[in-house]
Formats: structure tokens, C-alpha cells, sequence
DNA sequence: CCGGATCCGAATCGATACTG
DNA sequence: CAGTATCGATTCGGATCCGG
């Protein structure tokens, strides 16, 4: 038996065995979001041993979760295989279930490019999305800065800053509807903790262009319900 | 900032540092099957060590995924919260997208009850149940031996070896429409890899009691669609 | 027996330095 | 750019022990 195995024939097992090592599950999360080179991940991941990136990479590997693909000109990025892009709604729905536990950010908490992608995804909301108008957003948290473009039941999310070698897509031409700055307040709107009139009085986001009307239907689009808490005692 | 904090301010990254460490999740597994004594979780997961069981549970409440009860008579549990239960559909979905990955059982792998539980849980089609006629089945792999009833939409699974003080739930009366018993063969009958005809021919199942054809109801049932794989390279 | 706590060697992780 | 190498700090695993 292998050192590290759980010794158990089950599927929660071996999901936990492929992607439960520390570090995995985010490799995962940042390749969901596109092909990553070496540099990029280690870069959204900031406190990630360099030993462990690529200790990791070599095990999602092995696992038939990530492949290893040359880039024409030079360099290398991995992407996830069809299995590993199977993990999306996983990830996802662990992300939702996670941020009902966030509260504030802890010192030397940082928000990253793909991190607030994917919790762009994670919040989204199809059904309410497709009976609202389309709508273009530029969101800055931090140094991070994404165009959210949302048409019908549909969400792209493309990263503005930092700036990357663009892997596939092309940012939308033009101007957005709205540009957003926001702090990590931003999850209070997001909770629906706070309206989007209150967030805007209390400066947790700020509406630098388009009408502060928008951050309503942001608002809308952008939502994760509180789970209904039980007393822990 | 925390020790083991992946430092940053996300929703994914808040469920892995709730849940992601070591054996937290199959103990997450084993709850939603019902509440837990701590010799419970341990014969449930035997190569766990002590202190780590001890470490996770303590853990785990802290997270407010877990709650320790006192019982009426004597001793305790352990059960999940509601914050907790809310990960029943993503323990789930991890327990289908690794049964695709599940080659053969390594030595000394061990199928328990939990286990096998969440695996009918996982492999359970609501969708093509509420066609069929309502079925009970015995299920034996190995020592584990669990009733399955099937009524409708829904599938309830009670544990008949080994014993366990039950905390809840009753034992279905009278007997089984069919008793199968299998081994680890099963994983390729859920799979589709083989019909439930070859199954029987290949001694991978048997329908010790009841009519054979029943294993096709049971293979309809419960069923794991392989993914599309594409090539590693 | 239940529900752990303690101790210690082995393996892993984190931080930094270094290399083709 | 894409990793290896190294080494101290943690965590894990296995066994034992303990109070009720």
C-alpha cells in the first residue's frame, strides 16, 4: 500500500488522494481559470514553496488532473485535462461554502487575479442574470483589476491587471458600463450583508464611473446567501 | 496571520483551510452518514491516528462544521452542524469524480461501512429510480453488509454489519427483495464496465437470494458514468 | 470499553539559495 | 523561465499510556 494512502477503496478517498495534498486544490483553482506557466501560478500563489509548486504539478500530473503543454514560441503552461476541468463545480460550490465562514481578512491577506475570478464565478448568479440587462464591469480589488461582462445567463471575467501573457480570449473592446473599486467590503455586498446604497455611504465600494446605479444590479448578479447557521453549542 | 494560512482572502481558500487538512474530509464523510462516537470514527477510519482524529475533530469544531453531543445515557458524539451538512452534495460530487480514477483496491485497502454508504449515496440515480418498481436490497462487500431501499426518488441505507449502536433510524422489517454479494468487482458494475449478465458469469456479484434479474434493476439504479477522458500527452 | 493525551521517529512542508 | 537542492520547522504516524 502506498505510504500516504488512506487504505480504503472509495471514491472520496482517491478524490482526496489526487487533489487533497496542501496547495492542490488552489493549483486547481487558478488553472480553472486558464493555462498557467510556472511564474504565473507561483505569482498567485504567493506563499507557495517553489518545491511544493512543482511537487504538486508533478503529482496532478500523475493523477490525469493536469497536463504539462509546450507553448510554439517558448516556455511551457500547464492546463487542466478534461478530468481535472470536471473539478469546476466542486470547486466552485466549495468556494460558496467557504465564504460564509470569511469574515474579515487576516494581516498579509492578499487578493489574487484568478482568486477573484473564480469568486466572481462562485457568486454568480444565471437565473437572476438573464432577467437583467447585459452589463459590462470593470472591478478593481486591490491591484487587481477584471472586466466582468454578463450577457443573458452567461459571465466572462477577464483579467485587466495585473497584467499577464494573454494564454486565449480577447478583452472586450470599448468602454465598460461601470467601473467598481472596491476593498474586501466587497464581500458584504456580495453576502448581502449591506445594500448596495449603505456600501456605497460607508465607502466599501466606490462607483468611479457609470451610474452607482449599476452596483445594484451587480449586486443582484453577484450574490451567495448566508447558509442558515445553527447554534454551534 | 495564522501559521498554516494560505494568506489569502477567498472562498476557496477558507473551505481548504477548514476542511482541507489530512483526514478531515473522510470524517466529514463518515458524519453525513450519521452522527459518530469517537470509537466510531476511529473503526471507520483505521489507519487514522489517534491524536489526529482528536486534532480534526477539535479542529472541525472550532470551523463550526462539527458538534460534539453528550448522550443521554452515556458517552458522546460527534455530528455534523447545518453549516457542516452543507457539504453533503460536495463530498458527493468528490466521491463521483474520484470513483473514475479507482483502479483496482491496493493491498490492504478496506471498503467500511461509511464508506460503502456514501458510495451508494454517490452512485444513486434519483432521475431513473423514480421510473423503476421500489427495491430492496441487501448489500454485502466484504464484512459490510447494508440495507438499501429504494422508494421512488429516494434511497435510504441502513447499516447491518457491523453493528453499531444505531442513533437514529430503524432497521426495514421483513426481508430483502435481493440479497447480492460482491467485491470490489462491484466498482465495474456501477461503472457500466460490465453488464450486470457478465457480472453474475464472472463471479464479481452474486444474487444469493432473489431474482438475478434484480441486479439489472440495482445496475440502473446506481450508476457512475465514466467521464470523457481525453490523452494525458 | 470509551475518550482521549503523550511521546517520539518519520515524513512533509516552508524558506531560501542556487542552477541549466 | 522553470525548476532543484538544502535544511530547519511542523505535522503525521504508530505506539503507548491514562482517567473514568
Amino acid at each position: 500500500m502506498a505510504a500516504r494512502s488512506y487504505g480504503q477503496y472509495c471514491g472520496v478517498t482517491t478524490a482526496v488522494e489526487l487533489i487533497g495534498e496542501r496547495w492542490a486544490m488552489l493549483i486547481v483553482r487558478d488553472l480553472l481559470v486558464g493555462p498557467r506557466r510556472y511564474t504565473d501560478l507561483k505569482q498567485g500563489l504567493p506563499r507557495i514553496p517553489t518545491n511544493i509548486l512543482s511537487a504538486r504539478l508533478k503529482e496532478l500530473q500523475e493523477g490525469g488532473v493536469v497536463r504539462r503543454v509546450p507553448l510554439k514560441h517558448c516556455g511551457l503552461v500547464y492546463e487542466l485535462t478534461s478530468y481535472g476541468r470536471e473539478l469546476e463545480p466542486i470547486v466552485l460550490a466549495l468556494g460558496r461554502w467557504g465564504f460564509a465562514q470569511m469574515g474579515e481578512p487576516e494581516e498579509g491577506d492578499v487578493v489574487t487575479g484568478d482568486s477573484l475570478t473564480m469568486a466572481l464565478r462562485t457568486a454568480f448568479r444565471p437565473d437572476v442574470a438573464v432577467g437583467l440587462e447585459p452589463a459590462d464591469y470593470e472591478v478593481h480589488v486591490g491591484d487587481v483589476a477584471l472586466r466582468a461582462v454578463v450577457v443573458g445567463d452567461t459571465l466572462t471575467v477577464h483579467r485587466i491587471a495585473p497584467a499577464m501573457a494573454p494564454v486565449g480570449g480577447r478583452m472586450p473592446d470599448g468602454e465598460p458600463d461601470a467601473v467598481l473599486v472596491a476593498g474586501p467590503g466587497i464581500r458584504e455586498v456580495i453576502a448581502g450583508d449591506v445594500t448596495p446604497g449603505e456600501a456605497i455611504d460607508r465607502d466599501l465600494v466606490a462607483v468611479v464611473r457609470g451610474e452607482p446605479a449599476l452596483l445594484e444590479r451587480f449586486a443582484a448578479t453577484f450574490h451567495i446567501d448566508a447558509p442558515h447557521r445553527d447554534a454551534v453549542a
